[in-house]
DNA sequence: TCCAGGTTTTAGGGATAACTAAAAATACCA
DNA sequence: TGGTATTTTTAGTTATCCCTAAAACCTGGA
């Protein structure tokens, strides 16, 4: 297979300046997000820039060009779109189709994409609430914000869980915030780094603020 | 991604296998087959008896080990698996499946691969009539014949069409010949080397040796 | 302003898998 | 049996993508 590793740069650089807007990003935080040597990273970066997929400035960092983020979008599409499908389709669970889709996402054809899409009734988001481009690359965007910032007392609705990691997911699935859910945020303990929240349909529990900083809500006042 | 080229070998050098029983595959064919050059295949088929999943003698071929042949059915199994998940779930066309079914098919996980296996209900044969390897490896046996070498009179059931080519699959189709369909051979004219065949569901067809020695089919008596 | 520590690049090399061109082996035919 | 034609192998190259080690560069603190 050729291009696999220069879709997933494209699409690991798309996300990293998706994290930081404005900035360009660094060859450490790519190799680190990579898990590749920052010598690799210099080596491919010399690629997508011949291939006019990212500007690069040495010593300093990279960004997409729009032809970079295109591909980038389009690998994006491609990845959440395999998530939802394994998930509504064969039932698998969410906590696994991330890695599945890392694999798949470079060897589906356009024809087999848009079927997938029109199967699914072109849906917004993938199965952790990443939202999904549609057909023309553009992402409905939401305000939500971060669980970890939310006042006690405020009436929530989980939107989007950040973070990838399979036994992360399966933590947020076992204590119930999977997309969708609504809850309260009870209290918040800004100095022990917790904070607890009632679930809607009842049950709650104690979550550090690491853990909700990776959960994204949407308010329900 | 590393092994695909290595699989796809594999499964050439089990489908030539198939195709000329007790014989060794020459690397010729392999080269052929494959689309590739023939000192490439050289080159891999060392990489492959490295990995004690061929034995060879220079000049003369190459022959799976039980290993080789193990593996060979995996990805023979995992390629026909994805080919019917495709025209069932998405009503893909069966003249398509197999391009798209040639690069998944070294991606997708032994999980995932069970999923579909029971999604689809565990099946025998593929779109094209192929027989499916089990979990077990073991492929359920029909007795099928060539039809270009069916006597006028014979009533018969098409079981599989041996050929992946697109445009031969839709001209299959076109003349309403795909697996399951009921005919009845009509006349065969040995010199014009045509055979005339009509379908159970009316219409019929004069269908030329080249083609039918394609089809596969079963007795109906 | 200088330097140490961290970051990034360069240099050199390995693995995989393809190619062409030329040499070697084998097969076939007269 | 000789000699040509076909097949296969070898030799040398290319391209991708990764690595380690060492050099170069940048930055923040003294
Ligand atoms: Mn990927
Ligand atoms: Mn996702
Ligand atoms: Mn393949
Ligand atoms: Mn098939």
């Amino acid at each position: 297979m050729h291009n696999v590793s220069q879709e997933d740069y494209l699409k690991r650089i798309l996300l990293l300046e998706q994290a930081e807007p404005g900035q360009s990003v660094s060859m450490g935080a790519l190799a680190g997000s990579l898990s590749v040597a920052p010598a690799s990273v210099t080596g491919m970066v010399k690629t997508l820039v011949r291939r006019n997929w990212v500007d690069y400035e040495p010593y300093v960092g990279v960004r997409l060009t729009d032809e970079g983020r295109g591909q980038a979008m389009r690998v994006l599409r491609r990845h959440r779109l395999i998530e939802l499908f394994l998930v509504r389709t064969l039932d698998m669970d969410w906590s696994l189709v991330h890695k599945e889709a890392e694999a798949i996402e470079h060897v589906v054809s356009d024809d087999l994409l848009e079927r997938i899409d029109a199967f699914l009734g072109y849906p917004t988001v993938d199965p952790h609430g990443d939202p999904i481009p549609d057909a023309r690359l553009r992402i409905t965007s939401n305000d939500s914000e971060c669980l970890a910032d939310c006042e006690a007392g405020r009436r929530l609705c989980v939107a989007r869980i950040i973070d990838q990691d399979s036994d992360f997911l399966q933590y947020i699935e076992k204590v119930g915030l999977k997309p969708g859910t609504n809850l309260k945020v009870v209290s918040r303990d800004d100095g022990g780094q917790v904070m607890e929240v009632r679930l809607q349909r009842g049950g709650s529990t104690m979550l550090a603020f690491t853990a909700a900083s990776r959960v994204l809500v949407e308010s329900r006042d």
